[in-house]
Formats: structure tokens, C-alpha cells, sequence
RNA sequence: GGGCGGUUAGCUCAGCUGGUCAGAGCGCCUCCCUUACAAGGAGGAGGUCAUAGGUUCGAGUCCUAUACCGCCCA
């Protein structure tokens, strides 16, 4: 029947228990679901991936909140009977996981290339093996409910394939393209990387005021060398500018003011000589130049600066990179080659000041881009690489969003991302590393011609030669991402029994720091390679931060302490989950708070103690007996109050979660089983409970029905405690073999009772007023008392709950009489609810002075807010407002009234 | 420079489409180890909802400025 329930819920004891068991009987399938009959293969489905974390280390509480978040929203869909997949994986994460593989080897003394290719993709494969169990215990231990069959990994067979497929049709489509153009260089990783994975950071660096000579009749080049000292020899005339990268002067191939700078109109269109390597170079007018910046000429390097690039487009200069991959001068470098680029910067200044080229020096804040996962300072460079088109694919993805067909929560985001899409640049795809896919392009030695074919080539298309060479760049890993929703369902299989039952998904829910990095190349690709957005909605969440609000990352000392397993080891996992899910609103960032854990921890322990006592009353007999809860039953005012505020509860609780409030609805669950369940009716029931005369049937139904119901409301929020629970509840008070598989509480309104609850709140307003009384007399705990209590209208009701008064305000039945209306007794405390006044004859210990400056006041302030009350009826409010409003304000006043009259009665008696 | 978010009790935060919403937890004060729970129970104190205007019969809730904190983009 029932078993014992520990004195205390230790999650310990259940969680990877229920876990393993939820596995091991298939719960997590969508076929386990139509197997059970919770959903059926022709009904509604419901869809998500799961953001694949990285292979690259253990989770943190970020992926914690992905896990709650999402995994809440799984439970919840299933409960409702959709067929639901919730579809895990990792992603080998190219550049991150290469990068902590070559710092383990660093730590053997080894580099990448001491291993050759071959070698050192099969240690990042043990990495990977390592860091995939870790990441899958931690996913289970944090209660995620996905199908673990299903599970995929970017790097695999399947999603290779998808990755070429894709990759291939976008390339005979003309949507990716190689070509030299400047990107940003890791020379640390010694490959490309992306606009958005380089991270601008602020520097106190300095401004360098240099000048080359300019050649005029007079001064045609040097006559001395480099460094002698004497090099400007004889030179005139002199362009003056400000730079923060004296070292990229080498590859300078311009010099540019804005047109119609009066400093240095005269030199446009000279040549000016460029120091150390030679070179002339013409002077020319941009509008990109800023005349207020520096001297209001800039020098011009087309190969390593962004804004220099353009305009070496548009003056047709040439590119010249100064630089090695490893950001060491190059030949282009003359006497500097061989440097580094921070060791030919301190070099090239001292020749510049012995040359008597350097005017100036000056202090300068400014960005410098470093890379996202080596933190090294990025080198824009030129370079050869591949590319995605991506304004055609960014058009449709931003018609998806605008069409509806993808909804982006909170809408706010929205703008952030079609700023980002309008603004969008190709995508710089190819990665000079080792780790990932492969790019699917094979060149002819021969002739030169380049294709992609899904099958590889052994001869090239043009020539017929058979010298191929595969490119030996990788995707980056945004690219396989990208295509996540798809191809992890079976695409390019769009016959695949899960593409066609579960694509387009229903959910991308993740971070929304991620939304550019990740989303939108979903939605671009997903659109581009089936036709349709990848998913109904976007649901961003908020970042996890400590209780300080600083963003908890790996480098943090105490990161220990955030680690979720650590958080699991001390809380739970209902408590974390519950803690994430309440700790914030949609869309915001959220400060971790202990406290918070602690107070879920307890709720937790709540609900466990509220199932013990009821499962404590459950005897025998009562469970043949036992069923819904039904008007036809003899349900007492409590009984009546409780179903109502449960099916009340039912009806928000569903409301939030079809808006995706899912904070609000946990926080109102809690409130519902702490203040109403725990706190009134579950004391309010023992009364019968433990009166031997009345029968055990009706509360032990109702206390069984709210419970089951409020498991039921909570198992998304707190997945192991309520199947604990559930699992310990008699079979006649719940439907099926698990609580993961029962259905979603529908909201019964035959059960809503205005009437019981305006009945039970004048009695609790009646308790609370006689348990305060009792407080500020020091009346000694459990210590019965009389009670008078007068209500014209009530006293039907507070006679019928006689019983209960007395338990909940241990009033003694002997001395309780309640009337119509009565005559005040004079040494007594006196309450007044409403029309319903009670007189506690305290006798000795009751203070008439303070009783009469207690009542004053009462009465005090309710004359000021009747007078409010008036007011607010005499004025426009009346006309203006609608009925409904100032009903109630006039019944409010009426109530008022009331209450004024009593007091001032009673004032009157005891004066 | 452009955009966004935050500013509500000592602390961490709720408050949906404007009308009992001024709330929760923790902390604090008083009392209680009452047969579910001291990871608890009963009672209590504590906020002119950042500031200044405006819209409205009515504004933490909408609009406009300002200040401070934070984020994104350039």
C-alpha cells in the first residue's frame, strides 16, 4: 500500500534512483509515451534540442539553468499528452576543444605539430570520451528527462554528413566562396576566427605621432640608411600622423587626410616615403578619415586594419602583410623581419625617434581585440579563407521573425536581432585548425579547379587529373551547429521518421548572449537547407550570476562553489532547479542567491513532511473507499475552500505557462502548498482527523486529492521529491505507473466556491485576530480561552466551524458561544472582522486602557479610510471607472461602515 | 556614439494586459521542541516602489527627461 516516508527528505536517497529508473523504463521516448497511451503518434507533439554543450570541460550553472529551464518545459508537455522528444548531444566545439588539448600537450612539452595531424585529433577524440561521460552524468544528475537514445554528437557520422551535405549545396549554389580578404587572426591558435569570437578589450595603450618625408624636388628618397640617423637627411617637407600600431608602418601602402583638411590639402596627391622599407606611397584623401582624430592624417594598411582595408579598396591599394601566423614579421618586414610584432614595435619607435620621425607621444585608451578562447591579442590580417554569403540567408531568416513563423521570447530581443541580421557580413567559415570537419573542397594540382561533391573525387572534373588535394581547413564549428535542429532528426534524410514527425521543432530555449553566435545561424541555415525556420519559438534566459552579481566563469577562485554538483551535493537537485527557475524574471540576469537554495531546499522538505502526515492518516479501510473528490461527497467548508483554491491555482498555474511565466507559477505553487495546504486546511483537517466519532473519509480524500494534484503542478519545478512522493501515494489516489507520466492537472470549475472562500477568509481573519490577541497578552501557548463571538450575518457558519475555531485559535469549546449579536462584556479584548465582532473575556490579564487606545485606533484608521473612500465615490472615479471598480469600492465602504460602527460601539461600553 | 535592461522592505528578488499589489524568502523582535515538519509553528516591526515632470477618475505598473549600475553593438 503506502510506504514509510524518511522524518526527512534526503535527495540524496531518491534522485539518482528515480533517475535511473525513469531511464531504465523508457519514460524519456516518445514511444514509451503512445506505448502507455499518454500520447499517440497522429496527436500533438512537442519538440526541442538541447543546446549541445561543449566537449571541452564540465558543465557549470549555466548549463544548469539551460537544464531547468528546458527540461521543465519537456515534463510539462509531456504531462499534457504531446508526444515529446527532448534531443541531447554535445559539440566537439573545434577552436575550444583544440585549444585545451594543446595545452594538456603543452604540459607534456609537446605542440600539435609535434603529434601531426592524425595523432593529435585522436587525443582530442580520448578528450572528448572523458569529457562526454562527465557531461552526460552531470545532465542526469541534474534530472534532465531527454531521450538518451537519440543522442547525437557533431563530430559523428550522421551529422558529418549533414555538415557536407549542407556544405556542398550551399557551394554549387554560389553561397560560399573562397576568397583573400582580411579577417580576424589568432596567432596563438594560428587560425581565423570570427567577428563575434573576438573580444574587444579596453587598453591603456599610447598614440604615436609620427612623420614620413615627403618626396618633393628638393628630397627624392634617402641618401642614407635606415637607422643611421641621417636617413631624412635633407627632406622639406613632412606628413604628420597619429597611430597605436607604429609596427603595421611596414605594410603601410598610403597615407590619408580628409579632403578638405587645410593641414595637409596641399599633399594630396604627393608621395610621401615610407621609413625602413622604401616605399613610396601616395597621399590621399578619404572620407573615412577623421580630421579630429590625431593630426588628422592617418597612415594606411590595408592587410591589418579593417577601416585601412576599405580604403585600400577604394583607392586600389595594394594589401601587403607584414606578418607571419604566428604574428612575427615577416620578409615584408625588411630590417624588422624575424621579430615579433610587440618586439618590432618598441624597435621601430626607437628608430623612428633616432631618425628624428617621432614627434610625439600621448597617452591613448582604446579597444583591442583579443580571442574569445586564448585571450591572445587578434591580428586583423588578410588571409585566404572560405565564406558564406550570408545576406540572402539572413533576409529569411529575418522574414521568419517578422512573419510570426519564429517567435523570439522576450520580444525585446527581437531588435537585437534584426540589428544584428541588417548589419550581418559574411561569414568567415574555413578554421586553420585541426579538430573538426573538414571543408569538402578538392583542388586539381594540374589545372587549379576547385569542387565539391558529396562523393569524394578521384579525378578532377576539368582535366581529368588525379592529383586532388583536399582542402585542409576545418568548419568552424557554428557551421555544424547551425544545423542542429535538423540534422540531429535525420537530415539530410528528409524521410527519417523523427525529421517527419518532429521537424520544425517547437523550442530553441538557451542564453541570450548566444543569440548571434548560434540562433541566427540556425535560423539562416535551418531556412536555407529545409524550407522552413528551424523552430516555432526562441526562449532566451537570463544569465547565472554569484550572489554578488558577478558572472561565475572558470578562472573564479571559489568556482567549486558553483559547480552544480557541488550546489546538488548540498541542496539537491529540486532545490537548485526550483531555486533557477524562481529566482528571476524571463530574459534577466539572475544572482544565485543561498539563501534562496536553502528556502527551496526547505520547500522541498515541506511538501515531504505535508505526504508523511497524510500518509500517516491513510488507514486501510479508507483507501477502498477512496476516489475524487465530488460534490456528492460531505465536504466541509475547508474541504470546499481548499478544491477551490486548488482548481484557482490550476487555472493561473496554466495561464503562466502558456506565457511562459514559469517563475511566477513555481512561486505561486509554493504559496499555494506552504500557506493554504500546510498552514490551514492540513491543520484544519485534523479535527476530524482525530475525532474518533467522525469518519476519516472525506479530509483524508481531499488531503490525498490537493496533495496528488499538487504534485503533479510541481514535478516540472522539482522532478525527484514529487516522484518520491508520488511513488509512496495509494494507488486509488493517483493515475499510472509514475508521476513523469501522469497527466497535467486540468482545472475542474465546478469546484471553484466563492462562497466557501469568502467563508473561510472571515474565519481565518477571525483566528488571526484572536491568535494576535492571545500573542500581545502572553496568554500561554495552548492555554483554551473564552470567546464571544457576535455576528449578524455568520453566525450560521461560525457555528457549524465551531470546532475548528477552537483547535486553530485554542478557544475552549466549553466557553465559546457564538450569536447573533450579544451584549459586550466589559473586561474583555475585542476583534473586529468585518460585521463579526469577538469579545475574548480575558478578565484580569486584559488591559482596559491599552484594549481602548488599541480600539482608537483601529477606529482611527478606519475613519481616515472611509473618508478616503467617500472621496474617491463623490468624485469623477464614480462616473469614470468601470462598474465593476466601483462596486467594489462602494461594498468596501459598506464594509467599513460596518466596522467603524462596531468599534465605536465598543469604544462606547468601555469608556 | 547608438540601443537595451535594471534601480521596490536591512539583503536577494516577485509584482502579467494600469483599479485591495505595496508582496515573498532570508535577516530582525516576541513566544513555542503542540503526536507532518525547529530545513518547523504562532504573532510582530520594517518600504513616500531611484529623482523630476506628464497622461489618467486612478500609476511600482503608461509617456518624457535626469542620475546611478550593468549589458550589447559601433
Amino acid at each position: 500500500m503506502t510506504e514509510e516516508l524518511a522524518r526527512v527528505y534526503d535527495p540524496e536517497e531518491h534522485e539518482e534512483r528515480l533517475y535511473a529508473w525513469w531511464e531504465g523504463r523508457g519514460y524519456f521516448r516518445p514511444e514509451k509515451q503512445v506505448e502507455l497511451g499518454l500520447a499517440s503518434e497522429d496527436g500533438p507533439r512537442w519538440c526541442i534540442t538541447m543546446p549541445p554543450p561543449n566537449v571541452t570541460g564540465a558543465l557549470h550553472l549555466g548549463h544548469a539553468m539551460v537544464a531547468a529551464v528546458e527540461d521543465l518545459m519537456t515534463r510539462y508537455h509531456r504531462m499534457r499528452g504531446q508526444e515529446t522528444l527532448y534531443l541531447p548531444g554535445m559539440d566537439h566545439a573545434g577552436i575550444a576543444t583544440q585549444n585545451v588539448v594543446e595545452r594538456e600537450l603543452a604540459k607534456e612539452g609537446l605542440t600539435r605539430h609535434d603529434l601531426g595531424r592524425e595523432k593529435f585529433v585522436e587525443r582530442a577524440w580520448e578528450w572528448t570520451k572523458v569529457y562526454h561521460d562527465r557531461i552526460a552524468d552531470q545532465t542526469r544528475r541534474l534530472g534532465v528527462s531527454c531521450d538518451w537514445t537519440r543522442e547525437q554528437f557533431t563530430l559523428d557520422e550522421d551529422l558529418s554528413h549533414a555538415v557536407r551535405t549542407a556544405f556542398v549545396r550551399l557551394y554549387k549554389k554560389g553561397l560560399i566562396y573562397q576568397g583573400s580578404y582580411l579577417v580576424h587572426w589568432c596567432p596563438r591558435c594560428e587560425s581565423a576566427i570570427s567577428d563575434l569570437e573576438v573580444i574587444p578589450q579596453e587598453r591603456e595603450g599610447r598614440l604615436w605621432i609620427i612623420r614620413y618625408p615627403v618626396v618633393s624636388d628638393h628630397w627624392d628618397g634617402p641618401r642614407h640608411d635606415w637607422s643611421s640617423g641621417r636617413w631624412a637627411e635633407g627632406a622639406t617637407q613632412f606628413i604628420e600622423m597619429a597611430t597605436t600600431r607604429p609596427e603595421t608602418i611596414l605594410g603601410d601602402t598610403a597615407v590619408a587626410t580628409s579632403a578638405d583638411d587645410p593641414r595637409w590639402r596641399e599633399l594630396v596627391g604627393q608621395t610621401a616615403f615610407l621609413p625602413a622599407v622604401e616605399r613610396r606611397i601616395p597621399i590621399i584623401s578619404d572620407p573615412a578619415v577623421d580630421p579630429a582624430f590625431g593630426t588628422g592624417a592617418v597612415k594606411v594598411t590595408p592587410a591589418h586594419d579593417p577601416t585601412d582595408n576599405e580604403m585600400g579598396i577604394r583607392h586600389d591599394l595594394p594589401a601587403i602583410d607584414v606578418m607571419t601566423d604566428t604574428a612575427e614579421m615577416n620578409e615584408n618586414a625588411g630590417p624588422y623581419a624575424g621579430q615579433g610584432r610587440y618586439e618590432c614595435r618598441r624597435a621601430i619607435i626607437r628608430d623612428f625617434e633616432n631618425e628624428g620621425l617621432l614627434v610625439d607621444i600621448e597617452p591613448y585608451t582604446h579597444a583591442v581585440g583579443t580571442c574569445e578562447r586564448c585571450h591572445t591579442d587578434v591580428e586583423p590580417r588578410v588571409s585566404t579563407q572560405w565564406f558564406v554569403r550570408t545576406k540572402p540567408l539572413a533576409d529569411a531568416a529575418m522574414k521568419a521573425v517578422r512573419e510570426g513563423e519564429t517567435v523570439i521570447i522576450p520580444e525585446r530581443e527581437d531588435e537585437r536581432f534584426f540589428h544584428w541580421m541588417e548589419n550581418i557580413r559574411d561569414w568567415c567559415i574555413s578554421r586553420q585548425l585541426w579538430w573538426g570537419h573538414r571543408i569538402p573542397v578538392w583542388t586539381c594540382r594540374e589545372c587549379g579547379e576547385s569542387a565539391s561533391e558529396m562523393v569524394d573525387p578521384v579525378a578532377c572534373p576539368q582535366c581529368g587529373s588525379e592529383e586532388l588535394e583536399q582542402e585542409e581547413d576545418v568548419l568552424d564549428t557554428w557551421f555544424s551547429s547551425g544545423l542542429w535542429p535538423f540534422s540531429t532528426l535525420g537530415w539530410p534524410d528528409t524521410e527519417a521518421p523523427d525529421y517527419q514527425r518532429f521537424y520544425p521543432t517547437d523550442m530553441r530555449e538557451t542564453a541570450y548572449d548566444i543569440l548571434f553566435f548560434w540562433v541566427a545561424r540556425e535560423m539562416m541555415l535551418g531556412i536555407e537547407m529545409t524550407g522552413q525556420a528551424p523552430y516555432s519559438t526562441v526562449y532566451l534566459h537570463g544569465l547565472v550570476r554569484n550572489e554578488i552579481g558577478q558572472k561565475i566563469s572558470k578562472s573564479m577562485e571559489n568556482i567549486d562553489e558553483y559547480d552544480p554538483l557541488n550546489i546538488i551535493g548540498t541542496y539537491g537537485t529540486d532545490a537548485l532547479r526550483y531555486t533557477l527557475m524562481t529566482s528571476s524574471t524571463p530574459g534577466l540576469d539572475m544572482n544565485l542567491d543561498p539563501r534562496r537554495l536553502e528556502g527551496a531546499r526547505n520547500f522541498a522538505n515541506k511538501i515531504w513532511q505535508a505526504a508523511r502526515f497524510v500518509l500517516m492518516n491513510v488507514s486501510g479501510e479508507d483507501v477502498a473507499g477512496l476516489g475524487r473528490p465530488s460534490a456528492s461527497m460531505a465536504l466541509d467548508l475547508v474541504d470546499r475552500w481548499i478544491l477551490s483554491r486548488l482548481n484557482r491555482l490550476t487555472v493561473d498555474v496554466e495561464r503562466l505557462f502558456a506565457s511562459h511565466q514559469y517563475g511566477e507559477a513555481g512561486r505561486q505553487i509554493n504559496d499555494f502548498v506552504w500557506s493554504e495546504y500546510c498552514d490551514w486546511y492540513l491543520e484544519a483537517s485534523k479535527v476530524r482527523l482525530y475525532d474518533e466519532d467522525v469518519g476519516n473519509l472525506v479530509p483524508v480524500t481531499v488531503l490525498l486529492h490537493v496533495l496528488e494534484t499538487s504534485l503533479r503542478l510541481l514535478h516540472p519545478f522539482m522532478p525527484f521529491v514529487t516522484e518520491a512522493i508520488w511513488q509512496a501515494l495509494p494507488d486509488e489516489a493517483k493515475e499510472g505507473e509514475a508521476l513523469i507520466v501522469a497527466r497535467w492537472p486540468e482545472p475542474n470549475p465546478e469546484l471553484v466556491d466563492r462562497e466557501a472562500e469568502q467563508d473561510m477568509a472571515l474565519l481565518m481573519e477571525l483566528i488571526r485576530g484572536i491568535r494576535n490577541r492571545r500573542a500581545e497578552y502572553r496568554v500561554t501557548p495552548g492555554q483554551p480561552i473564552p470567546a464571544m463571538v457576535a455576528s449578524p450575518e455568520a453566525h450560521g457558519v461560525l457555528e457549524e466551524q465551531r470546532e475548528l475555531l477552537c483547535a486553530l485559535a485554542r478557544v475552549d469549546p466549553e466557553r465559546l458561544t457564538i450569536e447573533k449579536s450579544m451584549e459586550a462584556p466589559e473586561q474583555a479584548a475585542t476583534i473586529v472582522v468585518g460585521k463579526t465582532t469577538c469579545y475574548l473575556p480575558l478578565a484580569e490579564i486584559v488591559d482596559l486602557d491599552e484594549e481602548r487606545a488599541r480600539l482608537a485606533e483601529a477606529l482611527a484608521d478606519v475613519k481616515d479610510r472611509i473618508a478616503h473612500s467617500r472621496d474617491l465615490l463623490a468624485g469623477p472615479f464614480a462616473e469614470r471607472a468601470p462598474d465593476h471598480v466601483v462596486q467594489r469600492e462602494r461594498d468596501k465602504l459598506q464594509d467599513l461602515k460596518t466596522e467603524r460602527e462596531e468599534l465605536a460601539r465598543r469604544l462606547e461600553t468601555m469608556q
